[in-house]
DNA sequence: AAGTGGTCTAGACCACTTC
DNA sequence: AAGTGGTCTAGACCACTTT
């Protein structure tokens, strides 16, 4: 949970080119300048940049320096694994969440055995929680989190963020996710929910899971396809699978 | 160009994830063994480690080992940046490439001006390839490829593999991507052209580089809704901007 | 106590870009 | 030739899990 060197640099960094103070377009100090400026060995620079690299902050060019890109052209990528309440916050909307349904079941929702044919785990809670954006409901986000790791949830994490009650409060380390993006028809209470023109949303399936490769949660998130945008920033792989 | 230790470990690693000679849901050796195996530093092998973490093949657990995740489930992620022809090679599929057209222009054609209202480069290669799978219409991608770098484009390169060209016959890195996928509306040539029952398609747009920083391609891709799936493996951040 | 991964170091050599 | 990032090493110490 302690912060490493290298993440502490590579968080200053990004705040220094999030305000500005290392411009778009322009050389980040070299590695050897860094070094001096933070005290600490190449190694743990490097490392530092690595993260930004990845991110897509920065792009590091062999015998000339790390270049800062420009996200602003194409907004920051929503890709990776965060909530709505850190999406939101960061992106600075008006948000609101209406928590629809919180309660402790014995058997998955059957939508969920629909979507989710393997999974055998049955006790957990499902939430189900509209999010408005300027007032206007926009996504319906429905989840089941897992009994155990997770024995409690209250109204209110549901309401403000379950991941800032799971990471925070009961000290739980969210890892990784995989998702499934794809189109699909809705009935007609789904549709009366996001006030859809068609019977069609966007659905965004995933697992999800803890440090210890725990599955904990499974989402389904379903968009209004007139104002989902899904923004992701990948590099070319050297590993070929 | 030349592959580094490391990139020759994770590669041998991921090859025998592959072919189950390391199992799913069990351990690599450790990383001293793994030391010892390839005979190189620790750090070495951590940096092999490290890639396959990130793309999700196993998961790194303090005092335990790396946990060698299972896949299967849901299908391996098509995020990344990587060509059709290699994605339809290693999901295995019946796939064909028609090209619609091959010109070299010197203005941006319209559909691009509306998508990608910011770019100012005009001169370059305009593609359109009809991507079929089973003998079905499934994607229609257009590309417009910079010149410069992109100087010359046989029509041999657009059939089977633009990347292949670039990549191993011109000397070019292709390094990362920005795309956004959203929900659009189509007109009827589209529709036409993808058999789509409603006049709506997926649309992938990237914005493509090289490892020099250089945007040298724009993509739009459409696909039919209907057979959109895209799958995705994401970490949480620790760096937040 | 022994084994695992996580972090950090100081130094070396290489490849590429720039002057 | 000087400066940049890319790779690799051998060793150290720490935190966590297991026995």
């Amino acid at each position: 949970m302690m912060q490493s060197k290298s993440d502490i640099i590579a968080q200053d960094i990004a705040a220094k080119i999030k305000h500005e103070q290392f411009k778009a377009n322009s050389f980040l100090p070299s590695e050897s300048e860094l070094t001096k400026l933070y005290g600490t060995s190449r190694e743990t620079v490097r490392k530092a940049l690595q993260g930004l690299n990845s991110l897509g902050l920065i792009q590091k060019i062999r015998g000339k320096g790390s270049l800062v890109l420009n996200l602003e052209q194409y907004s920051f990528p929503i890709s990776g694994i965060s909530s709505f309440a850190e999406l939101s916050k960061s992106l600075g909307m008006d948000a609101q969440t209406e928590v629809l349904t919180l309660e402790k079941m014995h058997t998955l929702p059957e939508l969920f055995k629909e979507k989710f044919p393997n999974e055998k785990q049955q006790t957990g809670f499902y939430v189900e929680r509209l999010r408005k954006i300027d007032g206007n409901a926009e996504i319906l986000d429905c989840d089941f989190l897992f009994s155990p790791p997770i024995n409690e949830l209250p109204l209110n994490a549901a309401q403000t963020s379950i991941y800032n009650y799971l990471e925070n409060e009961k000290g739980l380390e969210v890892s990784y996710a995989t998702k499934a993006i794809t189109v699909e028809k809705v009935d007609d209470e789904l549709q009366r929910k996001l006030s859809l023109k068609d019977k069609t949303a966007v659905l965004v399936a995933s697992h999800n899971y803890l440090s210890d490769a725990t599955l904990f949660q499974l989402t389904l998130s379903y968009h209004d396809p007139s104002k989902f945008k899904f923004v992701d920033f990948a590099r070319r792989q050297r590993i070929r699978f």
